[in-house]
RNA sequence: GGAGAGGUGGCCGAGCGGUUGAUGGCAGCGGUCUUGAAAACCGCCGAACCCGAAAGGGUUUCGUGAGUUCGAAUCUCACCCUCUCCGCCA
């Protein structure tokens, strides 16, 4: 969320922005300076009347000690009451709307963010490693997974629906090993602290960062309770998490954080659920895009000043892991048409997959800079300053385990359809060396 | 699910209709003292919003929402959450 008072002091920035980002600003913030007017009028009106109100009544408080008669002042307070009710119920309903509106405005990217309509004007930043060439036609995961019996996609079908798998033997085994893999290395050598959050959160939570309002048709609700109405962040209320963003990011929620203790590093693994509304017919073979995903996240807690060295450090730690399993990849920086609503400034590291014979999004690292804290109210005390700022948050996937799974199968097929296992993760596989149909 | 207790400022903890934004303690900040540090002592110290160029003024805020009252942290009702015990269950 952008800060009222920036907004109405910088309101030709903030279009120009949304514009950038292909908005629509007359939409989004349309006639944000009446509201605003309107809204600030109902509260001063409304506040002058209560200043004359609480004025009147110590003065009967006091009258009454000195056993006074106070029926007339009794009498004005009465009445500036009925006039307040209305007032007060105006300003109540503007204000709502202004955060309401207020609640639906994306980040502003950072000026070295480029500008763009889709992802076709992403920039490559780098580019790791090549794709590797086969001598022989290099199959799709789902065709390699099938034949060696570790991925039945059929049967997930019958169990829960379209966008759903199930593991099996090495296959099932090769996810926990990515998972411990991932998690060992982020906190055993880049500095994160293991976390393992709920995988159910409630709507504050998804409003803290920034999956709701707008993105409530793409996440799962539990129908344990009343319908979701916008403007309404319930805390008893259960969502399926689509990232461990959520969760993790919503711990210091009200919270002021000690700048000593900054940046905060966390790193877990937790399954995330999508509802993927809006994808249909995109990417229905194989196991790229599921309703239901296992993800390593890394989420951060930063002071301003360091948020930008910390990102470019996070989506390192990312591409480590990559790097570590030898997987080809590049990494985007996303324009702006591209870049997620609550995030500045967004890099992808794309995997190369033999099986697509295209680089596919296996991690996304994001600097949200205040815009989650100020929505999740997350703030900390920057030195001897009595005054509290919010704090910068930042997560990237480190990585998505079910795309980490499909890249390696199709990176480490050899012709006779067996899959090599990276050294790296032999220990994690019980030595095993190669996934073959028999196992 | 049943019974009880409770939700107050960064933290702990008083207050239980009228100068209470809220006693006190801790933490933090500034100062005195000290070669330095500690201790001791003195002072400052919540947040959001509105008006104002500023100085400053005002409103709201004691889990949330309604209500009673001239006036509510304090009274009433509903709801939420937390804790303890019991039951059930991984």
């Amino acid at each position: 969320m952008l800060d009222l008072g920036f907004v109405r002091g910088n309101l030709p920035l903030v279009e120009e922005k949304l514009r950038q980002r292909g908005a629509d600003p007359a939409a989004l913030l349309g006639d944000f300076h009446v509201l605003d007017g309107a809204r600030r009028e109902a509260i001063t009106r409304a506040e002058q009347l209560k200043a004359r109100r609480n004025e009147l009544s110590q003065r009967v408080g006091a009258l009454k000690r000195a056993g006074q008669d106070a029926t007339a002042l009794m009498e004005e307070t009465r009445s500036i009451k009925e006039a307040l009710d209305g007032l007060d119920a105006e300003a109540a309903t503007l204000d709502e709307k202004m955060r309401q509106s207020l609640a639906r405005i994306p980040n502003l990217t950072r000026d070295e963010v480029p500008s763009g309509r889709s992802e076709e004007q992403n920039v490559v930043v780098k580019t790791w490693g090549s794709p590797a060439r086969f001598d022989f036609e290099p199959k799709p995961h789902w065709e390699l997974g099938e034949q060696l019996g570790i991925l039945d996609l059929e049967r997930a079908t019958k169990l829960s629906g379209a966008r759903f798998a199930v593991y099996k033997g090495a296959g099932a085994r090769l996810e926990r090993a990515l998972i411990s893999f991932m998690l060992d290395r982020h906190t055993l050598e880049h500095g994160y602290t293991e976390v393992l959050p709920p995988f159910l959160v409630n709507s504050r939570s998804l409003f803290g960062t920034g999956q709701l309002p707008k993105f409530a048709e793409d996440l799962f609700r539990c129908a344990d309770g009343q319908e979701f109405v916008e403007g309404e962040y319930r805390d008893n209320d259960h969502w399926l998490i689509p990232t461990a963003e959520v969760p993790v990011t919503n711990l210091f929620r009200d919270e002021i954080l000690d700048e000593t203790q900054l940046p905060i590093c966390y790193a877990a693994y937790t399954p995330c659920f999508r509802a993927e509304a809006g994808a249909a017919g995109r990417d229905t073979r194989g196991i790229i895009r599921q309703h239901q995903f296992e993800k390593v996240e890394l989420v951060k807690f930063a002071r301003p000043e360091d948020s930008d060295a910390e990102h470019e450090k996070l989506t390192g730690d990312a591409e480590r892991i990559l790097e570590m399993l030898g997987l080809p990849y590049r990494r985007m920086l996303l324009c702006t048409g591209d870049t997620g609503f609550s995030s500045a400034k967004t890099y992808d590291l794309e995997v190369w997959l033999p099986g697509q014979g295209a680089y596919r999004e296996i991690s996304s690292c994001s600097n949200f800079e205040s815009f989650q804290a100020r929505r999740a109210n997350i703030r900390y005390r920057p030195g001897n300053k009595g005054k509290t700022e919010f704090v910068h948050t930042l997560n990237g996937s480190g990585l998505a385990v079910g795309r980490t799974w499909l890249a390696l199968v199709e990176h480490y097929q050899q012709a006779d359809g067996t899959v090599l296992i990276p050294e790296v993760l032999r220990p994690y596989m019980n030595g095993m060396e190669r996934i073959a149909a028999s196992s």
